[in-house]
RNA sequence: GUCCCCAUCGUCUAGCCUGGCCCAGGACAUCGGGUUUUCAUCCCGAAAACAGGGGUUCGAAUCCCCUUGGGGAUGCCA
């Protein structure tokens, strides 16, 4: 069979976590089993469909590396793959039921279901369509039909056990009592979601659908759906959830949520995947391993290994995948990423000689172990664009306001100030007199110097430091910092 | 409420299917120590979990049941 796998998402919003790792695993579904990925677009709801956001997930998409082999913008054998362009194949479908007579109008007006819900939920009961149009008499709904009255079309439910077969949570049975008669057709003629996903994932072929716990219990609905047309049903597997860190579903509310917000962050896609892969899955093998290439991932990954129960987003732990991923990062590429956030601070011009590209480089490659994503490096790296420190720090002030202190910046300034070239070998030598001259060594030598070139307990290697920052910039702050 | 799904350290997870190798392994975070005359890195170590209760069994984290807890679904949203 030929593995086919589509990401349907509905163009109503950003682009979340959980998005994107239903994406991923979809993806590297298509790439273990050389099937192809496919990407349709849910825009059945008018309403809330726009273009932009399209736009902006295939964006996240491409950004992700997670190419598709079908989709709206590249065509394939089985389009349009945009729900709002099959207007006539759905119609089409909708006439099979209607022959089949599994359908039906239904006329209750918005305001009658809603009453119907509140009278069933003060009653205790599950909300759900009580079939009332099912059985209209043929003079009513004659009636009707001559009002013009508006209305949907449903599908009848028949009665029975309703067995889904899930790859992650084995056989799952619904009674169809449950399920209540569900719309096809809304009444301005576009259809819903359950209608399009069963009749597009039939027509598209799709092999294996891969998506969200939280569609678990539409599956019930689809599979009556695949059935009543007699398409053969897909296979499916449901991801567990990625929740909050309040433990409840992924919002907007529970800190970063869309994707744009992590690559403004500066957090690398390879990170981010690296970091998804493992809500919710784990490596048969599993060696002890936490960094895995692409490459790797889509040779490992396997639905049978995906867990049941759902996880947790990490934001901390997703920083440290990050930083690995950062800390690899050729510096060329490293630099030429840092070069809009350092713009955006001020620390540098629009256009950057590569003479400036240099010296940047230099700065960046300081702080490139230190970071967790890019957009700490703007503060990490102030200090070597500006000149204003004040040392305001109570903690820092009181180093450097001590005697011994004072005389260690004084008797380094001497012999600095004389310094032909700032190798490591000549600072070594330079750090060893001062030690040698005021009997002290260690961190009470190495931080009164820190501290009056960068105003931090830490930062960046100190002979580094000073090598970057070169001799005159290093004896100004000296002189400063010793007149405090 | 009702239905469906789930339940191992604070978090992500390994182990569960095919009971004994598990007084439960790894990673992040936390704490302690070491290397680096500073910083970062790195290394070593500590603390930290089988939700509870019943079964089944010679033996259960592993199988069954109940309770509790969490999540999802109950839309002319997807």
């Amino acid at each position: 069979m030929d593995v086919r796998v589509r990401f349907a998402p509905s163009p109503t919003g950003l682009m979340h976590m959980g998005n994107a790792r239903t994406a991923f695993f979809n993806w590297l579904f298509a790439r273990k089993n050389n099937g192809k990925f496919i990407l349709r677009i849910e825009d059945t709801d008018v309403e809330r469909s726009t273009d932009v956001f399209t736009e902006a997930i295939t964006q996240d998409l491409s950004w992700l590396h997670l190419n598709w082999d079908e989709g709206y913008d590249k065509g394939g054998e089985y389009g349009p793959y945009r729900q709002k362009d099959r207007g006539a194949l759905y119609q089409k479908h909708l006439n099979v039921l209607k022959e089949k007579g599994v359908v039906y109008p239904c006329y209750c007006t918005p305001e009658d279901l809603d009453e119907m819900r509140k009278n069933q939920i003060a009653k205790g009961q599950m909300p759900r369509y009580d079939s009332r149009c099912r059985y209209l008499k043929d003079s009513q709904r004659d009636q009707y039909e001559r009002e013009n009255k508006s209305f949907v079309w449903r599908f009848a439910v028949p009665k029975s056990t309703i067995v889904v077969q899930d790859m992650i949570r084995g056989d799952v049975t619904f009674d169809s009592d449950r399920v209540s008669d569900f719309v096809l057709t809304k009444s301005s003629g576009s259809v819903t979601f359950h209608f399009a996903v069963a009749v597009d994932d039939a027509c598209m072929k799709i092999s294996h659908v891969i998506r969200g716990e939280d569609h678990l219990t539409n599956t019930a609905k689809h599979v009556l759906l695949f059935d009543a047309l007699s398409y053969e049903r897909p296979k499916f597997a449901h991801m567990p959830m990625i929740l909050g860190p309040d433990g409840s579903k992924l919002s907007k509310r529970n800190g970063l949520s869309s994707l744009a917000d992590y690559r403004k962050q500066g957090f690398l896609p390879e990170a981010i995947l690296n970091y998804m892969s493992f809500l919710g899955w784990a490596p048969q093998k599993y060696e002890d391993k936490e960094i895995f290439s692409l490459g790797e991932l889509s040779k490992y990954f396997d639905v049978g290994d995906i867990g049941k129960s759902p996880s947790m987003f990490d934001f901390v732990k997703l920083k440290w995948v990050n930083s690995k991923y950062l800390s690899r990062l050729d510096i060329d590429h490293l630099t030429t990423m840092a070069l809009p956030l350092l713009r955006e601070s001020e620390f540098i011009k629009d256009d950057v000689s590569e003479e400036n590209f240099v010296q940047v480089k230099n700065i960046v490659a300081l702080v490139q172990d230190q970071i967790n994503s890019l957009s700490e490096l703007p503060s990490l790296c102030e200090m070597y664009f500006k000149d204003t420190l004040t040392h305001e720090d109570p903690e820092v002030k009181v180093v450097l306001e001590e005697r011994t202190n004072k005389e260690i910046l004084l008797t380094f300034k001497e012999i600095l100030k004389d310094l032909e070239e700032f190798s490591d070998k000549n600072l070594k030598e330079t750090f060893k007199m001062v030690q040698k001259k005021i009997g002290v060594k260690g961190k009470a030598l190495y931080l009164p110097i820190r501290l009056a070139l960068s105003s931090k307990m830490d930062g960046a290697e100190l002979y580094k430091m000073i090598q970057v920052l070169g001799k005159k910039r290093c004896i100004d702050r000296i002189n400063k910092a010793i007149l405090l």
